[in-house]
DNA sequence: ATGAAAGCGCTAACAA
DNA sequence: TTGTTAGCGCTTTCAT
């Protein structure tokens, strides 16, 4: 049996509004009524339909997030923070994986809206799914990456990179490998660094990536094949993120290339697999882009539409680790 | 503007039920009409308001999942898996983290009852909560942990517990610890298991911690005051799960101790945490817990009520790495 | 085959 | 201060 307003009315002997009052404006009910109710609403333990509630107020404190993969341990914290964070302000997640796919990412989009969701927070895949977003007017945000007109938080890859070149010239390792797409900000960062300094990057020693984020399995099979073709190994491998920097490691070793002497291996995000494998990585601070993220996103559900604020770019900083000091 | 199916029917030249009939029961309703009405949800890109299915249907295609936390990745592959199939046979999952806490878990159950959901999974903290829900008549599962007169999908840790005292007694360690909750099964198991060869557990080398999940900073604290107070190390350590593992083994390795050879560290769950690590550990069949789980739970929503199915048991299997190989 | 109308559980405008 | 009522977007019964 169903336990609605309806049903709290009546055991309290008061009318539905008077409940629904009870529950939203108590100060404009009867004190004794306001008594009665709560003890039925205890009593019978009465919680509000939502679904009702969304109807009838067109908001549903619902989010909507999608992310590309949850074996990324960067994606884990930032799904964990965002749930704190939602949670304490009285939205709820609805979560969806997108797997790195535009077409998925759609459909995730399209059952958000089916579900009314007050807003979304979108790790993503593709523009053209956020131009979606912003054609119907929904609040949104991107992490990690930018979009042309809307809104994203990011850190700066392109620092990013930059640090990373400077640590490795440091170190005397200038002869370098990227592992990563290759219009990635941060390999951008990276190469006009070490450029600057008078050196450059070899592109035969780079795997370029496509821009889709990849399992396990194919970074696997990426590195086996890339290593394979090499005659001799690069001074030091800078990898677009610690899943990567992972499966390399894992290959390296099992070639008896030692790390850091023979060659070094400076990763992005900084993860708990960085801090466990002791390797160099640059990090991006989750939980202050998650705060600004939510902040942004709450300011667009207050006025019910989609507002463009531009990117908000916190700058990064490198963790230094065994895997790079010589 | 709202694309609603009353905007549909008026573009289509018919009524709201006709737009209805097209999306439920197209066989109903003539061929021609079916093409239009079908013509304008694309070209509107209509997206049925799942609020208002779910107020009319009473079901709402949501499942509430609630875990303690998102830091072992132990939970991360349960979700990961859940978000996957639920995704496919056409679910939304609310997400919720109880943070190890019995009031937080309730809270997140009441959400989960405002917003209607058709069931809910958990990785439960407390045996009142899940008789809560059965009380509620809310279909359910629990995952990992066994309540009484509830569904769980569990392997069985008595008997993982076995295999790890069957391990280190082969590998001739016989003096051992366990780091845990002193009324776990696993502990139960790797106890009588010793007991039944003629060996023991020397409880002064335990860390019987309380029985509610603990974070990652506690867990380091417990083991630090510990391991202070040994006067000697035990032959080989069986621990409660990855985390706590990883924590022991960095600490072991500040105090110059070798694994395996002065000591050798068993775990439980096998994530990713123990393959990088190579640490020795307890696997338990995610997907097939995740899947079997799913089945049990979709049977109650389509009887829409709580139905005791019991607990459903899968045998572990050990994991055998570096950490335990003399 | 189609439309009108009732109702899911709630809120809010209106009337009393 | 309180109750009555309309309506959020949809499904479904009942007429036609």
């Amino acid at each position: 049996m169903k336990i609605t307003m309806k049903l709290v009315a009546e055991k309290a002997g008061v009318s539905l509004s008077t409940v629904s009052r009870v529950l939203n404006t108590p100060e404009n009910v009867d004190e004794e009524k306001v008594k009665v109710v709560r003890k039925w609403i205890k009593e019978l333990n009465y919680q509000p339909n939502l679904a009702a509630q969304s109807l009838k107020k067109s908001n549903s404190f619902l989010i909507g997030v999608s992310i590309p993969n949850l074996t990324n341990p960067y994606f884990i914290e930032i799904l964990d923070h965002l749930e704190k964070i939602a949670t304490k302000n009285g939205f709820n997640i609805i979560l969806h994986n997108s797997q790195g796919s535009p077409e998925i990412e759609f459909e995730n989009i399209n059952n958000f809206i089916r579900r009314n969701v007050d807003g979304v927070i979108v790790v993503a895949n593709s523009a053209e799914n956020i131009r979606y977003l912003k054609n119907r007017n929904i609040p949104h945000i991107t992490l990690t990456n930018q979009f042309p007109e809307t809104n994203s938080i990011s850190t700066n890859h392109r620092y990013g990179g930059e640090l990373v070149a400077k640590h490795f010239i440091e170190q005397g390792r200038v002869n370098l490998a990227y592992i990563g797409p290759e219009n990635d900000e941060k390999y951008i960062g990276f190469q006009s660094e070490l450029y600057e300094k008078g050196f450059g990057v070899d592109e035969n020693m780079c795997i370029f990536t496509p821009n889709t984020p990849l399992s396990n399995f194919e970074i696997k099979n990426y590195i086996k094949k890339f290593l394979g073709t090499l005659s001799k190994y690069p001074d030091g491998f800078f990898t677009t993120n610690d899943t990567v920097a992972y499966e390399l490691i894992k290959e390296l070793e099992a070639r008896d290339i030692n790390i850091p002497k023979d060659t070094m291996v400076a990763s992005f995000d900084n993860t708990i697999l960085s801090q466990i494998l002791k390797i160099t990585s640059v990090n991006q601070p989750i939980q202050e882009i998650v705060e600004k993220g939510f902040e942004i996103l709450l300011n667009q559900i207050s006025e019910e539409r989609f507002y463009h604020f531009g990117n908000f770019e916190i700058l990064p900083s490198l963790v230094i680790r065994r895997s790079t000091i010589k």
